[in-house]
DNA sequence: CGGCTGATTGTTGCA
DNA sequence: TGCAACAATCAGCCG
């Protein structure tokens, strides 16, 4: 059983030690694994939430291409957002995080749905209707106003 | 012409 | 408990 992480194990393990960041190659066996074992894709995998960083980041993009329209290519706003990120504080990260949190409540909703349909599936096919949209609007609505939806 | 890599950090999930 | 892989983005670059 040769998980084809396996491969990723020994990349890491080489470089990780060293304490630095992952060698930008990993990302490049990872994709070949993705691809590799991507011949069963889950019917509904929920996809991991953005985390602070990201929310931070995909608002700090469109910052950062207006301040530098010039760069705007992932690992330039990746950086620079990284960087800037380090400086905020943890009040600054606090929305981003607070979003980030939500978000993570809907994914664990969707972790469980798809946990649910994986039980049933082992046992028997559970007819997948549209019902697993059950939007449930409970308490959001915090103070900060967010997701204006008007136009 | 087409597809993938690259970089940031965080976050979650499974063994 | 810890590691491992992945989440978006967007343009550049190689085959």
């Amino acid at each position: 059983m040769k998980g084809p992480k396996a491969k990723v194990e020994q990349k890491l393990a080489g470089d990780k030690k060293t304490g630095k960041r992952k060698p930008a190659t990993d990302t490049q066996v990872k994709r070949q694994i993705k691809k590799e074992k991507k011949a069963k894709k889950d019917p509904n995998k929920p996809k991991r939430p953005p985390s602070a960083f990201f929310v931070f980041l995909d608002e700090f993009r469109k910052e950062y291409k207006q301040a530098n329209p010039n760069a705007n290519s992932v690992s330039a706003v990746g950086k620079a957002g990284g960087e800037k990120w380090r400086a905020l504080s943890d009040a600054e990260k606090a929305p981003y995080v607070a979003k980030a949190e939500k978000k993570k409540a809907e994914y664990e909703k969707s972790m469980a749905t798809y946990n649910k349909q994986k039980d049933s599936n082992t046992e028997e096919v559970a007819e997948e209707s549209d019902k697993s949209k059950s939007e449930v609007n409970d308490e959001e609505e915090d103070e900060s106003g967010e997701e204006d939806d008007e136009e």
